[in-house]
DNA sequence: TCTTCCCGCCACATG
DNA sequence: CATGTGGCGGGAAGA
């Protein structure tokens, strides 16, 4: 997991008492704040009923005198509101306040810069036109069934072409004063700016650099969009345009499009994640960097990418998209969005951060969750998207029109992700993304109940702990917002604010420290094992040295507790399951009781400091199971694994709760079964027996693999790696799992087909690759029975034909981890395995998830 | 005329 | 201090 992820978590699952206590007054929805506005949108009036979207959605038509929507500010500010826009002379800028500020202002009056009924949209550029110039990688055919696979299942969206009369747009405005705060903007910066861009020639004053001003990067990292290899070389006449070609060519819409050829939104599981550089996107894309922000900026806000590190995002594609949407629309109802949103009045003073709150990534945001708790069809006009979103009080008409051109950027990127769609006949957009499940709503409720009761210990653990600075400020603020809650739109932001600041970053070195391990039967030890966080430590440069167990406090005050910590609260991966996972906060935990819904097919397994520790289903099958197991002392849950057989992406997911260990239930070691997991991608698949394809299982039992049995894995078009873990019972599995990865092969190559074979006990002792017709790469595993209990190999999974084994497991006798010789675990491989399980955050000094009594100094960085 | 939104300045954030 | 981010609004293309 990553941050992004954990902070997305933590904004949805956001303790109540994060949010308003006070009943807020609806001050956005009133006419004294909108001005006299008409939101005509058609919605059934027993959906509507009991909303308290009524008061929006249907607001009273009044029309009013039109109001220039150009130029100066066509609105009323109180003097001496805090609405001061413009650039002082110490060139900082003033900015609006946030919204919890700009509740300070209540007696501000937005109005509406926008005219009544909307001309004839523009219709949407046509997406292809361009793409034939820019879509010669490999992954052509991915990406380009990519769109259309996403959402299939949608049937959206002519519901307007049906009845295109429901949507009604009259927003209009009441009479506009020229406000002061615009005219200073005006006098103090926007006349001399505008003054030099009247006089710069576009193409000869360009400041920002097209990709063509970016010399080539030197280093292949920054070459090589990983997972796909080599970007194209861009045509240079692609990339030196600027003043040529028409404005539907350069549209955000249109490079959206392009973007999404090269990075499909679909993006399997079993593929490496893929960096994206942001100078190479804006090559490819025939742009500058930064529209490639605008972009990336609501991609990120969807989850969709993330920030690894400067100019680099990772690419996740929609693999998180609905589960965004979901939590968006659950926001959205809980915090009774949009009528509340509006409603900022705010008498805390607190600080925000302006400029990240109006970032496109939040608007982005906040964008969805209208359209998401909007009435059926989800339609809603510029203009009163505009007023809801960011019409804060005090917004002067200029401050709207400006939005207003945000929302069409993000529109544009929007519909390019087919999320919305352009209202024709009217200023308006329409959501037409995935149904939203209400099944997420009431997951978000099951965790906010668990959760809620955390939250205290997270607190005072916070308070005691040695937090990193993001770790500090984020608690800080919560801290801040739990003692002073009086905003909505505050808390909605500065929920919002705190998800996007949090980003994925780069992952430090992951390894596993093994202990001397006659015990592990009893689950108990005393020598722990260890997690040892090394940024850009290969793991064979790792000191295997095991360390002693240390006090629980300087445990929890360690960042690697705090990585497992917070991914134990990791939510999910794609296709299933995990709902929540406690490690119990401050207080190590060495039971586990899961409850599940749906269909629980295959048993979950536990992912630990150390290893995997499968689970048992109580009752498969069964809609809800008790799931339980026992840890070792200080052992810390850093995910739930689960899988409902194959990876069906159409099965209901998965929900598994870790209560504390106070409710869980006894636990038979002796029933734990060997178990063979395979990562793919950030998640965890336990493979059981049979042929899987596509993720699929198409034959074979569901039964734990046994000795001579095998799997295999057909990965149609996805050649990438796979990682299988062995979970082996007959020491309870909680580090000892062999793994088999894979390298990265080319994307062009041909459908890889993985096989293995475990031996009992889940001990991994041969392994071979070799690849078969021609056409697949076969990955395979025999087993002999002999105990291997441990170690790492390496597989090239793109070596020629034949059938030799490449490597054996390392074997360790000890059951400490050890690199294999060939093996080195770098950044990026360590990611591929765990960089959907653990927080990475670019480490200064190295932290050990149980951190021993004087540390390992010979670890420290 | 009005809508749409490209373009790039430049403030702020980050390294 | 250099450079990455991205808010912002002018103003032009397009309807």
């Amino acid at each position: 997991m990553d941050l992004l992820t954990f902070a997305a978590d933590a904004v949805f699952s956001a303790d109540p008492k994060e949010e308003l206590v006070t009943p807020l007054t609806p001050k956005k929805g009133a006419r004294s704040v909108f001005g006299e506005v008409t939101n005509t949108i058609n919605i059934s009036p027993e959906k509507l009923k009991n909303s308290p979207l009524q008061t929006l959605f249907t607001a009273p038509t009044l029309n009013t005198p039109k109001t220039k929507s150009r130029g100066l500010a066509s609105a009323v500010t109180t003097p001496g509101s805090k609405g001061v826009i413009g650039r002082g002379s110490n060139g900082k800028s003033y900015s609006y306040p946030s919204p919890g500020t700009e509740a300070q202002t209540p007696n501000g009056d937005g109005v509406s810069p926008y005219l009544t009924n909307g001309g004839s949209g523009r219709s949407p550029p046509t997406p292809m036109s361009n793409l034939k110039l820019l879509t010669h990688i490999a992954s052509m055919e991915e990406s380009l069934t990519s769109k259309k696979v996403l959402f299939q299942n949608q049937s959206v969206s002519d519901k307007m072409t049906q009845s295109p009369s429901f949507v009604q747009t009259c927003v209009t405005s009441s009479s506009a004063t020229k406000n002061l705060s615009s005219l200073r903007r005006y006098n103090s910066d926007c006349l001399g700016q505008s003054q030099s861009r009247l006089n710069r020639s576009t193409s000869t004053l360009r400041k920002h650099p097209t990709s063509s001003d970016y010399p080539r990067p030197s280093s292949p990292g920054n070459l090589v969009i990983e997972g796909m290899g080599q970007l194209p070389s861009v045509d240079e006449t692609s990339t030196n345009r600027s003043s040529e070609g028409s404005r539907k060519d350069k549209s955000l819409g249109l490079l959206s499009e392009k973007f999404l050829e090269q990075f499909p939104m679909e993006v399997s599981i079993l593929e490496t994640p893929r960096r994206l550089v942001i100078d190479e996107v804006a090559s490819m894309l025939g742009t500058e960097r930064r529209r490639v922000y605008d972009i990336i900026n609501v991609l990120e806000s969807l989850n969709m990418a993330a920030r690894v590190q400067k100019n680099m995002y990772q690419w996740r594609g929609k693999r998180h998209l609905e589960e965004t949407l979901g939590r968006l629309k659950a926001l959205g109802f809980r915090l009774d969005f949009p009528k509340r949103i509006g409603s900022s009045l705010s008498s805390d003073g607190e600080k925000t951060d302006t400029r990240r709150e109006k970032s496109l990534g939040i608007l982005c945001q906040k964008f969805l969750m209208l359209l998401l708790v909007s009435p059926e069809p989800h339609i809603i006009s510029l203009d009163n998207a505009v007023r809801m979103l960011v019409g804060e009080v005090g917004e002067d008409g200029e401050r709207l029109r400006t939005r207003g051109r945000r929302l069409y950027d993000i529109a544009n990127v929007l519909t390019s992700l087919g999320l919305v769609k352009r209202v024709p006949t009217a200023k308006a957009f329409q959501y037409v993304g995935p149904e939203v499940a209400e099944v997420e709503r009431e997951k978000l409720l099951q965790k906010e109940q668990l959760q809620c009761s955390h939250l205290t210990s997270d607190s005072v653990y916070t308070r005691t702990s040695q937090s990193s600075s993001l770790e500090k400020t984020k608690k800080q603020a919560m801290n801040t917002e739990l003692q002073s809650v009086s905003s909505t739109a505050s808390k909605i932001t500065s929920l919002l604010q705190r998800r996007l600041m949090c980003r994925t970053e780069i992952p430090k070195a992951l390894t596993f420290r093994g202990y001397q391990s006659n015990v592990c039967n009893e689950g108990q030890s005393s020598e722990q094992p260890k997690i040892e966080q090394l940024p850009m430590t290969p793991l064979n440069m790792m000191d295997s040295r095991a360390e002693q167990q240390t006090s629980n406090s300087s445990h929890q005050n360690s960042e690697g507790y705090k990585a497992s910590h917070h991914e134990a609260r990791e939510a999910f991966t794609s296709g299933s399951l995990i709902e929540s996972c406690n490690s119990n906060y401050g207080q190590p935990m060495n039971k586990f009781f899961c409850t599940t819904s749906q269909n629980v097919k295959t048993s979950p397994v536990l992912m630990v400091n150390g290893g995997l520790v499968p689970l048992t289903v109580a009752q498969p099958g069964s809609h809800t199971g008790a799931l339980t197991s026992t840890l070792p002392k200080n052992m810390q849950v850093i995910k739930v694994i689960t899988r409902t057989e194959g990876l069906n992406q159409q099965e209901s997911s998965t929900v598994i709760t870790v209560l504390p260990a106070v409710q869980t239930q006894t636990f038979s070691q002796s029933s734990v079964p060997s178990k063979l997991v395979m990562h793919v991608n950030g998640g965890f698949q336990q493979v059981s027996t049979g042929t899987y394809t596509n993720g699929q299982k198409v034959t074979g039992s569901s039964n734990p693999l046994g000795e001579g049995e095998t799997f295999s894995e057909s990965l149609q078009g996805n050649p990438s790696p796979c990682t299988i873990f062995t979970v082996s019972g007959n020491h309870s599995g909680q580090r000892a799992f062999a793994r088999v990865s894979s390298s990265k092969s080319p994307m062009n190559s041909q459908p890889t087909k993985c096989s293995a074979t475990s031996v009992s006990s889940g001990n991994l002792s041969k392994i071979q690759l070799s690849q078969s017709q021609g056409l697949q790469s076969q990955l395979s595993a025999t087993g002999s029975g002999d105990q291997v209990p441990v170690g790492f190999v390496h597989l090239q999974s793109n070596v020629s034909a034949g059938s030799k084994p490449l490597v054996g497991c390392h074997q360790n006798s000890s059951r400490q981890w050890q690199p294999s010789p060939e093996g080195s675990s770098t950044d990026s491989e360590l990611e591929e395995i765990f960089g959907n399980s653990f927080k990475f955050t670019r480490p200064k000094s190295l932290v050990t998830g149980i951190p021993s009594q004087g540390g390992d100094p010979g670890n420290k960085v």
